[in-house]
DNA sequence: TTTTACAAACATTCTCGTATGTATGTAAAG
DNA sequence: CTTTACATACATACGAGAATGTTTGTAAAA
């Protein structure tokens, strides 16, 4: 028997570890606490002991986890950066990289466009979402500033598009079983996406 | 009591309505078939009389909407069009236009995309992806044949930049809480998207 | 010795599937 | 046109299994 504190951090996060890969394979609602704690090499009683119940897993999951959001935000919301269109590109392109090799992220990425419908997680999912779409848009505004930007995209809609294509991107390469190389393909992409949205001499 | 065909038929209506509002809301394994009856006004009994099961009602509620996929693939899979790339567009915002108008689309939409557990369903939308994924790779090498491409994407590739464009909008329209115009935007980012993808005399 | 970190057992609730009851429609026989 | 016979379209009731939350037991750590 394990009793000492380090076991029982080992214990929290294999729990964590089994909860990921079984809501990402079945769904949040359609795991069981049961099969978790089976999965992880516990009872129930372990899991009640370290979680509230299943939402606070969820909760306890996201916390551990860096989302593509944030991975993106962390690199690109930098304020006053004379080339904001190319930090972007760049800041994509590391997002990319690093979640085609992080399968925790993957997992949770998937768990959470799962469409869940416990409000913590939706509420949680938007707030993260509506901070990139944020840190999306001040670059957008930072670029019209400079002039570097078409004239027919707003930069809350340049936001939206871009969003739309990440998410897109993400989604399509977890659902068509990483059919293609992620951070190639979606890296070039992005690149060109940015030269589309730049002013054109025209 | 309602007896008569017309009646039953109207109850078999009402069970989908329902299912399709809680699958919708809730998510699927979560959505209980009593929660389900008693939306739609019945008991379990008349769900129970329709279908033989929650998998089956699934299948019924996909039978009788048109996903986006189909929408689009109905009118762009023309072959020897004479210009591939104007009729994707066109074929882009109809479908854009039948989305933003048809919440009943929107919701099946969300319940495919809900991630769920069933293989039937996630199989389902698998052949519908790869049904549209071909249609797009088919117009590419069409557009391509014509020499109205870039050199720098494949035809494969061009299809999966595609697909996530087009699904990341949908997805991002319907979590945003359709904080924009998905036919306008949408229109014009397609329109800017296929210009992207053209050769340019560089 | 007290607290920690669980396991094990228990009671409750939820959901499902099925079985049965019943009122209505429907068609044929008389 | 009525009556009979049966199918249709549900509602209601029942039993089984599963998942949940809680309580209790217990060995090891502090």
């Amino acid at each position: 028997m394990r009793r000492s504190k380090e076991d029982a951090e080992q214990t929290r996060s294999a729990i964590l570890d089994a909860a990921e890969h079984l809501f990402c394979a079945q769904g949040v609602s359609a795991s069981t606490l049961e099969g978790i704690a089976r999965k992880a090499g516990v009872t129930r009683g372990a899991v009640y002991w370290h979680f509230k119940d299943k939402v606070d897993l969820l909760r306890a999951l996201h916390e551990r986890s860096m989302t593509p959001q944030e991975v993106l935000i962390r690199t690109a919301a930098q304020e006053g950066h004379p080339d904001p269109l190319g930090l972007l590109e760049q800041a994509a392109r590391d997002m990319l990289v690093l979640f085609e090799q992080d399968s925790c992220q993957q997992r949770v990425f998937l768990i959470l466009h799962d469409h869940s419908p416990d409000a913590e997680g939706a509420a949680w999912l938007r707030a993260k979402n509506a901070e990139m779409s944020e840190v999306l848009r001040l670059l957008a505004l930072q670029a019209q500033a400079r002039g570097q930007l078409a004239q027919d995209f707003t930069a809350a809609e340049i936001a939206v598009i871009l969003m739309a294509s990440m998410s897109g991107l993400l989604s399509e390469w977890l659902r068509g079983g990483k059919g293609f190389a992620l951070a190639d393909l979606g890296g070039r992409f992005i690149a060109r996406q940015l030269q589309m949205l730049q002013a054109r001499p025209g």
